[in-house]
RNA sequence: GCCCGGGUGGCGGAAUUGGUAGACGCUGCGGACUUAAAAUCCGUUUUCCGAAAGGAAGUGAGGGUUCAAGUCCCUCCCCGGGCACCA
C-alpha cells in the first residue's frame, strides 16, 4: 500500500465499485433478518447543507453497522419535492418549479453519492412525479368514501394587497412579507382529514413505542392533549336563542374545571361568534373592535403573546346552576375555530381569566379553598390548586373529584351539560392555495357538489409548463386543467385548484420505497416485508407534526388494508441542528459552510468523521474548521500506522495469544474498546464516544513497540479492530486499509469483530479512597481483594491517615471495585 | 404565552445505574526535527496557593436530600426547538 493518504485518489474509485456491484441494492429475501434504516428525505433546495450531511451520515453509519451485524439492510433515499421554495424561485428567476426542482435533485443526488452514502438508488422516490402522487390522490378519494375527509371553512392569513394567502412564515410582525400590508384573518372552504377520529389511538399507542425518545413522546402527548371535562350549556334570553339554533339555543362551553363553575363572573366569545356579530350590529365601537380582532395573524404563538383585549357585548348568558345573569364579552384570544368559540371565565382560578378580569375590573369570586400549605392571594394571582369548594351553594365542602362529579351529574340531570373527553388536537387541514403541490382530486359540480375523481381518471396531473406570478395559483388561469365534466352527472364542472399540504407526501413515502415500482397499487406485499421502519432518523424540528401525520397515515393505510403495521417507525433518533457561532446554519443567517468544498479539500471520510465525532447526534453540533482539520489528521495518522505495520509484515489475522504484559495490555485495550464501541454504536448511538474510544486504541497501538512475530500479531489484531470499528463511519479509507492488512475481501462485506472475553481480565485494579467524600488516595490492589482488605489498606494509607488522624470513624462505605469512603 | 430540550476548562465535548469531574479532540504555549516552511513527533494546557508533596475552589444562580450530587428534588435565569400554511 501507498505511504500517503490521498482521499481524492481512493474515494471515487471505491464509490464506483459499490455502484457497479450493487452492494447496497437489496430485494426481499426470505430466511434473512431484514433491517429498514431510513432518513427523513430532504427537500431539494439546491445543494446539500451541513444538516443534510449530518443526518445522512448518522443513518449511513447505522445502516453499515447493521450490515456488519449480519442484517439484510435497506437504506433508500428520495425527494420531498413539492413546496414553496420552488414557487419562490420561479417568481424570482422565471424558471418553472418543476425544472428547478429536477435540476436540484440531480445535483444533490451527485453530492450524496460523493459522500459515499450506501443507498439502494433503484428505489428513489420523487414526490412531485405523477407516479408517486397518484396514489395519495387515490387514497384521498378512498378516505372521501369513508367520510374521513370533509370540507369546512377555516382561517387563512390573507394579504389584502397581493390578494393571496400567506403561509405563517410569510407573515412578519403581522404584515405580508412582500407587500408589507397588515395581514387579515379570512375564512375560506378547505379540506380536512379526521385525524381526531384517531386521537385516542395516536395517544395510547405511544406507550408501546419503546424505541422513541421520551421527550418526543411527551411532546406528542401534550399536542394531542386529551382532557376530561364537561360541556356546559349556559342559557340565553329568548330573543338570542335562534342565533345559536345549531347548539340548541344555548351557549355551549367546555371546561375541565366544573368544580369552579360557581366562580364564573363573565364569559368570552370569539369575534366571529354569532352573538358578537349580533351585538355589534347597532354598536359601531364594537364593530370596530371585531374588525381589529381579525387583523391578527393566525399563528398560535402570536395569539398567545399578543395583548389580551376585550369588550362587553351588552348581553348576558344565564348560569345553569345559580340562574344568575353573566355578562358576555368578546375577546381577541378566543378563536371561533377551536371548540365552540366561547369560554366560561373563572378569574379566581384561571390565570388568563384573572389577568383579563383585573384589566377590565370584572369581579373575582373565590370558590375553591386553599390546599394545606398554600395561600390564596386573589389580588395578585389566580389560585390554581384543586382544593375544596366554597361559595358553591349545595356543593360546598367537596374535594376536587367529588365536586367535579356532583356538578357534572347535576348539569347532566338538568339537561345543561354532558361529560366529554376533549382533545387539543384539531383535524388536519390539508388544502393549500398553491400551485406546486399535489392537485386535490375533487371536481365541483353545481348539481352534485364535491365529487372525488374516479380511480380510472387518476392521476390528476399537475401541469408543469406554467408561469408563476406570486398572486394566486396559476391553475386558476388554465382552462385545460380547470374545466372538466362531472364524473357523476356529466355536466360541465370545475376542478379543485388547491393542492395538498406537503406533509401529505411525507406521511407515507417510507412505505412507497418498498413498492417503489408498483404501477397497479399504492403498496404491495413488499411493504409487508419491510415495514415498519426499524430505525428512522431526522431532525428534532419534526418531533410533532411530521411524525404525528406519518403515524396517522400508517393507521389509515392499515385500515384501508394496505399494510398490517399500526406504527410506521419502531425506533426513532432525532438529530440536533448544525450551528455556527451559536446560531443555526442557514442562508438567511449568512453563515453556511458548503460541504462540497470540504469534500474536495479533505475527502468524504473526513467530513463524515468530523460530523460524527464533534457532538452526540441528538445535540446541536457546533461547526469548527479546526475540528475538520483535526479529523483529517487522525485519518492520516491511522493510515500511517497501518502502512508502517504492513511494512514490518502482516500476519494471518488469527486471534493471537499474549504472553508479555505489553501484549496483554494491548489486547485488553483492543477488546475493551471493541466492547465499548459496540455498545456506543449499537445501543447508545453515541458515535462521538465510539470514535474517541477508537482514538484511544490507536494511541495505544502507537505506544506499543513490535519486536517479534508475536508482537506483530497482537498489533495486527488491534489495527484490524480499529479498521473494522471505523468501517461504518469512514468506509473509504477502511476499505483501503483492510486490503492493506492482507485481506482479499471488501471491508463492506465484513462482519463486526467478535469479543474475546478472556482478554478483558485484569489482575490489578485502582481503588479510590475518600475521607468525608473527598478524594484522598488511589490504591492499586489485586482485583480479587475483599472488603476487609480494602478497608485495611485504605486506613493504612499515609495521606488518608493525615485526614483521619485520631478522629473516630463513624461510617465506612465500600463500593466493590470502585471506592472506599471513610466518614469521620 | 404554552410544550420539549440544553447550560461542564480558552473551544467541541466525556463522565452510561448517585461513586475518581474534564476521557477524546481542537486551540494556545514550550520543545525536537528542518537552511527555512509545511508536515510530523514530544511536553504542557480548569482556576487559585505551593519549589514540590500536596491543598483549596469548581459543572448557569440560589436552596434541599445523601456517606457521596454534573447526575435526584424545589425556585429562578439564560439559550435552542416546536406551536398546526417553512420543510
Amino acid at each position: 500500500m501507498k505511504n500517503q493518504y490521498h482521499p481524492a485518489d481512493i474515494e471515487p474509485r471505491i464509490q464506483s465499485l459499490w455502484a457497479d456491484e450493487g452492494v447496497f441494492e437489496v430485494d426481499e429475501v426470505e430466511g434473512v433478518d431484514p433491517y429498514y434504516c431510513l432518513t427523513m428525505f430532504p427537500y431539494p433546495s439546491g445543494r446539500l447543507h451541513m444538516g443534510h450531511v449530518r443526518v445522512f451520515t448518522i443513518s449511513d453509519v447505522v445502516a453499515r453497522y447493521q450490515r456488519m451485524q449480519g442484517k439484510h439492510v435497506l437504506q433508500p433515499m428520495g425527494w420531498d419535492a413539492f413546496g414553496m421554495p420552488a414557487e419562490n424561485a420561479a417568481i424570482k428567476n422565471g424558471v418553472p418549479p418543476a425544472q428547478w426542482t429536477y435540476q436540484n435533485i440531480d445535483y444533490m443526488r451527485g453530492q450524496m453519492m460523493r459522500l459515499g452514502l450506501g443507498y439502494d438508488w433503484r428505489r428513489e422516490v420523487t414526490t412531485c412525479t405523477p407516479e408517486y402522487y397518484r396514489w395519495e390522490q387515490w387514497l384521498f378519494t378512498k378516505l372521501f368514501e369513508k367520510d374521513l375527509v370533509y370540507r369546512k371553512n377555516s382561517i387563512v392569513n390573507w394579504d389584502p394587497v397581493d390578494n393571496t394567502v400567506l403561509a405563517n412564515e410569510q407573515v412578519i410582525d403581522g404584515r405580508g412579507w412582500r407587500s408589507g400590508a397588515l395581514v387579515e384573518r379570512r375564512e375560506i372552504p378547505q379540506w380536512f382529514m379526521r385525524i381526531t377520529d384517531y386521537a385516542d389511538e395516536l395517544l395510547t399507542s405511544l406507550d408501546a413505542l419503546d424505541g422513541w425518545p421520551d421527550p418526543v413522546k411527551t411532546m406528542q402527548r401534550n399536542w394531542i392533549g386529551r382532557s376530561e371535562g364537561v360541556e356546559v350549556c349556559f342559557g340565553l334570553d329568548d330573543a338570542l336563542q335562534p342565533l345559536l339554533a345549531d347548539q340548541g339555543g344555548a351557549l355551549k362551553v367546555f371546561t375541565t374545571r366544573p368544580d369552579t363553575i360557581y366562580g364564573v363572573t363573565y364569559m368570552a366569545v370569539a369575534a366571529e361568534h354569532p352573538l358578537a356579530v349580533h351585538a355589534a350590529a347597532d354598536q359601531p365601537e364594537l364593530q370596530a373592535f371585531l374588525a381589529e380582532c381579525k387583523q391578527t395573524e393566525s399563528a398560535e404563538a402570536a395569539m398567545e403573546t399578543m395583548e389580551k383585549k376585550g369588550m362587553p357585548l351588552g348581553i348576558d348568558a344565564i348560569h345553569p346552576l345559580t340562574g344568575e345573569r353573566v355578562p358576555l364579552w368578546v375577546a381577541n384570544f378566543v378563536l371561533m375555530s377551536y371548540g365552540t368559540g366561547a369560554v366560561m371565565a373563572v378569574p379566581a382560578h384561571d390565570a388568563r381569566d384573572h389577568e383579563f378580569a383585573t384589566k377590565y375590573g370584572l369581579p373575582i369570586q373565590q370558590v375553591i379553598d386553599a390546599l394545606p400549605g398554600d395561600s390564596v392571594q386573589l389580588d395578585s394571582e389566580a389560585y390554581l390548586g384543586k382544593g375544596r369548594t366554597i361559595n358553591s351553594g349545595e356543593f360546598d365542602g367537596l374535594e376536587f373529584q367529588a365536586a367535579f362529579d356532583a356538578i357534572a351529574d347535576r348539569l347532566a340531570r338538568d339537561g345543561n351539560g354532558e361529560r366529554r373527553v376533549n382533545y387539543r388536537l384539531r383535524d388536519w387541514g390539508v388544502s393549500r392555495q398553491r400551485y406546486w403541490g399535489t392537485p386535490i382530486p375533487i371536481i365541483y359540480c353545481d348539481d352534485c357538489d364535491a365529487v372525488p375523481v374516479p380511480a380510472a381518471d387518476l392521476p390528476v396531473v399537475l401541469p408543469e409548463d406554467v408561469v408563476v406570478s406570486g398572486t394566486g395559483s396559476p391553475l386558476k388561469d388554465m382552462p385545460g386543467f380547470l374545466n372538466v365534466d362531472c364524473p357523476q352527472c356529466g355536466k360541465p364542472a370545475r376542478r379543485e385548484t388547491d393542492t395538498f399540504d406537503t406533509f401529505f407526501e411525507s406521511s407515507w413515502y417510507f412505505a412507497r420505497y418498498a413498492s417503489f415500482d408498483q404501477t397497479r397499487s399504492m403498496l404491495d406485499e413488499r411493504a409487508e416485508y419491510w415495514l415498519p421502519v426499524d430505525q428512522y432518523i431526522g431532525g428534532v424540528e419534526h418531533a410533532i407534526l411530521h411524525l404525528l401525520y406519518a403515524r396517522f397515515f400508517q393507521k389509515l393505510m392499515r385500515d384501508t388494508g394496505l399494510s398490517s403495521a399500526s406504527e410506521p417507525f419502531t425506533n426513532l433518533l432525532t438529530q440536533g441542528m448544525v450551528l455556527k457561532d451559536g446560531r443555526k446554519m442557514s442562508k438567511s443567517e449568512g453563515n453556511t459552510v458548503d460541504p462540497q468544498g470540504l469534500i474536495e479539500e479533505y475527502g468524504a471520510d473526513t467530513v463524515r468523521l468530523f460530523m460524527m465525532f464533534t457532538a452526540p447526534p441528538e445535540q446541536a453540533l457546533e461547526w469548527s474548521d479546526d475540528g475538520v482539520a483535526g479529523a483529517f489528521r487522525f485519518l492520516r495518522r491511522l493510515w500511517r500506522a497501518v502502512a508502517e505495520h504492513v511494512e514490518a509484515g502482516v500476519t494471518d489475522g488469527n486471534r493471537p495469544s499474549a504472553t508479555t504484559s505489553e501484549q496483554k495490555h494491548l489486547r485488553r485495550k483492543t477488546h475493551e474498546i471493541l466492547a465499548k464501541v459496540s455498545d456506543d454504536i449499537g445501543r447508545r448511538y453515541t458515535f462521538n464516544t465510539a470514535i474517541a474510544g477508537v482514538m484511544e486504541l490507536l494511541n495505544a497501538v502507537a505506544a506499543f513497540t513490535a519486536e517479534n512475530d508475536a508482537d506483530q500479531a497482537v498489533r495486527q489484531e488491534a489495527l484490524e479492530t480499529v479498521v473494522l470499528l471505523l468501517a461504518p463511519i469512514v468506509p473509504h479509507i477502511t476499505h483501503e486499509l483492510w486490503h492493506g492488512l492482507g485481506h482479499e475481501t471488501a471491508v463492506v462485506t465484513q462482519a463486526w469483530p467478535a469479543l474475546d472475553e478472556s482478554a478483558l481480565v485484569r489482575d490489578e485494579i485502582e481503588i479510590v479512597v475518600q475521607v468525608n467524600g473527598k478524594l484522598r488516595a488511589r490504591l492499586q490492589v489485586i482485583a480479587s481483594a475483599d472488603k476487609d482488605t480494602l478497608e485495611r489498606l485504605a486506613l493504612a494509607d499515609s495521606n488518608v491517615q493525615g485526614f483521619v488522624g485520631d478522629k473516630p470513624v463513624r461510617k465506612l462505605i465500600v463500593v466493590p471495585g470502585k471506592l472506599v469512603n471513610i466518614v469521620v
